[in-house]
DNA sequence: ACCTCATATGAACACTTGTTCATATAAATA
DNA sequence: TATTTATATGAACAAGTGTTCATATGAGGT
């Protein structure tokens, strides 16, 4: 700690294996693309369908359909079904989170 | 903020632009290789020079370099000049608490 | 001033990624 | 059960990315 360049931490980030650090590259791969973003943060208001969030963004539904999927696979948005058609809302929001810290950094 | 599905906030979330966004998913990029993450990571620690971080990740000094060059053109990264070498540290913390976030998300 | 050596750069390559178009799937409702 | 329709999927394509190899650059030390 006392050699940690950076201050006072929350999670210790000494020791964090090549493995882990690639799991937080592929994490942060998720962010990387604007569409995804554009949906995610689309979600933090309402949790909507699949068509409506291709209106929202104006884009073809099946790109939206594709990028859900990325999503989904990594468990950042949860689906249930309302009639016909597949609700989508965010899985927890820890994702809030880290989009305010990258807005921060951004915005300074 | 009543109708805010996750919580309270620290910057507020609503109303950020498409442009805001798609500077959001630029930031998150840079953090979306394995090697720049490596990188930063082993900043956290110690400033070092470009050898000494090739040497650390155990790649060539050319990869390096061109990954040194996106950090420092990002501005999460500055440089000094000690003798012959080129000594590379963090530019500011900010990223220190975007990693552990996301490390914390991995963790769960 | 001249080497030396750490770092930077450019071209080439294989690989990955996001979108579109066309179509398959499957649950709802008549 | 048949039909409708929202969503998912696959192939194809263009654009972007990270590494290697070879080489340029330029400041330091002698």
């Amino acid at each position: 700690m006392a050699d940690n360049k950076v201050g006072k931490t929350v999670k210790e980030m000494d020791y964090v294996s090549d493995e882990e650090l690639a799991d937080l590259a592929d994490l942060f791969k998720i962010f990387s693309d604007s569409t995804r973003v554009r949906i995610i943060h689309s979600l933090f208001k309402n949790e909507m369908n699949v068509q409506e969030i291709a209106d929202t963004l104006g884009m073809q539904q099946s790109a939206i359909s594709h990028q859900l999927r990325i999503l989904r696979q990594s468990n950042l948005v949860k689906t249930k079904r309302n009639g016909k058609t597949i609700i989508y809302k965010l899985a927890d929001d820890h994702v809030y989170t880290i989009f305010e810290q990258g807005l921060e950094h951004i915005t300074e």
